[in-house]
DNA sequence: ACCTTCTATCTGGATTACAGATGGATTCCA
DNA sequence: TGGAATCCATCTGTAATCCAGATAGAAGGT
């Protein structure tokens, strides 16, 4: 019986993502390696980890039992993995941030600039998903630092700390009702509203909904062109606005009693740790948190 | 950094073993796939665990500090190959038992026709290891169930239960001065004693030495062929002097005020447990232990 | 009924794993 | 001091394994 660790990570991403070709797109992998490699680890134990009579595999009595056991021994090895990088003097030769897009960019610039000439073995990879979960993409080892809006239900294996929070404006069309300003709160559920998420966030983000009415989106900058055509209202932050071709159609009317934020929060795997760089970095982030108050728009 | 199981499984064994040779011989492997192993690993880490500027390799500070997390990662491991084991339903297909050559082999014949009848499908492999120590066997996964001596350091590893002792006669030739009987205790040092032990087990065995002048020899045979050639005496157990081809040139004479026995214990790996076959046959051996008081030898 | 998604199986190419041979160095013993 | 034994690192060749991608069948949703 030797189970390996590619086989245990393939049944754990398994669970957690819901089937073999969700957890091998996580895995970026074939949807037969992971369905093959959960096959012979049934094999190896002598038991099923998963009812396959329907569609997608459900976890048995047992899988739920050895689940916890592999869930442990990969937390036991990223630590193990953890001890070593923080024993390792070398300066890491990589390092993949993934950075949510409510961050502003324009703290990111200096920042990274600073980064580069203290750094400048380090190959970076600088992500800004939205196909995709920063706190997962840590979790999962695609990313080792991470911008993120803090979750309503946080990863265990991470480590996190908030930075700040960036404030949200309504923003509509030129010839949305809304665009005069001077109306009520309970208005905005006349209109629809456009919300920024992916498939498997929607359920995080039903605190953002308003309105009764809602489009779920998976782009910043499409939703805002929708927006610019009348389709909708949403909230969004003043420099995803600015960066928007959309920008010059948009206005942002005063919302009464409208006060919404996003708060961002530094994430990294607890026991995986970081490097020198990516410690560096994370303590830079932190230092410099958000602003808490914002100068206004230009015009 | 992706450090595989077999590479942390060469990495502790050498750790025990002493170097990389003795690490291949425990693994039965080949001596370079151990040293690439244990390199392999180095690079991955970014630090060398060994100090290997003279013949023998010898830990650094931080290869004691990775060789905590990976024993901790491998006990981990053993663990969930236990609880796989325990869910799994079906009577394992191969048992190994290692047994010490003191235990006696009349007691396991009729057991072992039980254990034939019981389970016809179990393929067995029944070891008398001298050149190997029965606990290290079983923590090193070559054995799942042992009879061993009482060791004088026990590996935490282990589960072991006491099933006995074997009583120790003293043996000589017929023309040795000790054969008449009639002497002290005290007479036994001016003579040569032989002692059954293998090279790494001269340290656990200084307790059993009575006179200055020793010999060690690896085989119960070979050193039962020595004493009757008179070459010194020893202390030897019933049944491994009645099944010795020396036995008729053999005499035991009493030797007033030493009573000497070997404690025999059964051991098997706390977390990789047993199958069910092998829980039967630990639980058979229990039951039976070794009798109290002993027959005479036959003439 | 059709489309989308999922799973298990198969194929082929690439990569890896490992045993064994070898040379050089260290250590021990006579 | 010299020879023998043992150890380690490197190299080679063979075999085995790994994985992506294609495919067919089934489940589920619209």
């Amino acid at each position: 019986m030797n189970p390996t660790h590619e086989q245990l990570v393939a049944f754990v991403t398994t669970v957690e993502a819901g089937s073999f070709s969700a957890a091998a797109r996580r895995l970026g992998k074939a949807q037969s390696l992971v369905s093959t490699h959960v096959a012979n680890l049934e094999l190896e134990f002598g038991f099923a980890l998963f009812d396959r009579s329907k569609r997608l595999p459900v976890l048995t009595a047992n899988g739920r039992r050895m689940l916890a056991e592999a869930l442990s021994l990969l937390e036991q090895r990223e630590h193990l993995l953890g001890v070593a990088r923080r024993l390792d003097q070398r300066i890491e030769p990589r390092l993949r941030l993934a950075i949510d897009e409510f961050y502003p960019e324009r703290l990111i610039g200096g920042l990274m600039d600073d980064f580069a000439a203290r750094f400048p073995t380090v190959e970076v990879e600088l992500h800004f998903p939205l196909l995709d979960d920063v706190g997962r993409m840590i979790d999962a080892g695609s990313a080792d630092l991470g911008v993120m809006c803090r979750p309503s239900e946080p990863l265990a294996t991470l480590e996190t700390r908030p930075i700040g929070r960036v404030p949200l404006r309504l923003v509509c069309g030129r010839d949305h009702p809304l665009a005069a300003g001077g109306f009520e709160r309970e208005d905005l559920k006349r209109y629809r509203q456009l919300i920024v998420a992916t498939r498997g966030q929607r359920s995080s983000r039903q605190a953002e909904r308003i309105a009764p009415d809602v489009w779920w989106v998976e782009s910043h900058f499409v939703m805002l062109e929708l927006v610019k055509h009348g389709v909708g209202w949403t909230l969004m932050s003043d420099h995803v606005i600015a960066a928007s071709p959309a920008r010059p159609e948009l206005v942002t009317p005063i919302a009464p009693g409208l006060e919404r934020w996003v708060e961002l929060e530094l994430g990294w795997h607890r026991q995986r740790g970081l490097g020198i760089a990516g410690g560096w970095l994370r303590d830079r982030l932190l230092a410099e948190a958000l602003p808490d108050r914002w100068p206004p728009l230009e015009r």
